[in-house]
DNA sequence: TATTGTTATACTCTATAACTATA
DNA sequence: TATAGTTATAGAGTATAACAATA
């Protein structure tokens, strides 16, 4: 028999989580989805399969998804010149402004949301995180 | 300019979660929706319009999920004695095992997921979540 | 042959608006 | 009149299978 406290509270964490990606994407006219992509969308120009790994969902629907967010203007593909099966996802500059307004809402709306930890436990929070993710990759290997 | 460190830290276990609940739910041929509707249904007998406060979607979604829920066996409807506008949701006998080995798979996954975080690790996570949520409705109120 | 991204398909999730039945 | 649940609709997310281009 396992314990379930730690696994009710990572599922209190997720609600909570999942509940403000849902509330600033609706300020933002994104779908909770779209609001998490953009999020974790980096720097780095990720492909489409490392994006689909990333979101913990199939790659069909990452095309799906970058089309109406190229749509919109915020995104763009990026042939990758190394290997050129790869296509990389790249913010146009009104996609950068907005993931940065996004990002800010969001870090903005956690430290509401969490206002009444103390500032050590929002850094017990941090540190576990960052425990949890050190070195490994994400485990969504689900094929 | 707001801490983003916290932040960071919320959609990292998000992501874990959403990730857990994705590939637990695939093992039983479940959605994650219909993963994480089982995993929070209480013997509260909610009724359908709590049951979206607690998925944070909106109510006119539970029904369709209840529908096929039902449809499979899972679920049961049951009407308020005491309001009979209200329906509430039931587990029928086959539903409840359905759900305990969910839970217990959804359990031992955080388990195994976050085995390198020490005990002291998982028990503070624990307090946190705790604390986050004591007294407090889930921040849901999205109309 | 294997991999990346795409398309087609079918199903599910989602929100809005309009409806019903209860209160 | 207000509320709980439903239905219809349209759009978006999801996985499976089959495909083209590239490696």
């Amino acid at each position: 028999m396992t314990s379930h406290a730690l696994a009710t509270a990572v599922a209190t964490l997720h609600r909570e989580a999942a509940a403000l990606y849902a509330l600033i994407g609706r300020e933002f006219g994104l779908t909770t989805q779209q609001a998490q992509l953009l999020c974790v969308l980096t720097s780095d120009r990720p492909s489409f399969s490392e994006l689909a790994i990333t979101l913990g969902c199939d790659r069909t629907n990452v095309t799906g998804m970058i089309d109406r967010l190229e749509k919109r203007g915020l995104l763009a593909r990026e042939r990758d010149s190394e290997d050129r099966r790869v296509n990389r996802v790249t913010a146009t500059q009104e996609g950068e402004q907005l993931i940065a307004r996004l990002r800010e809402r969001f870090a903005e709306s956690v430290a509401d949301r969490f206002s009444r930890l103390t500032p050590e436990e929002h850094d017990r929070l941090a540190a576990l995180a960052t425990a949890l993710t050190q070195g490994t990759a994400p485990s969504f290997n689900h094929h």
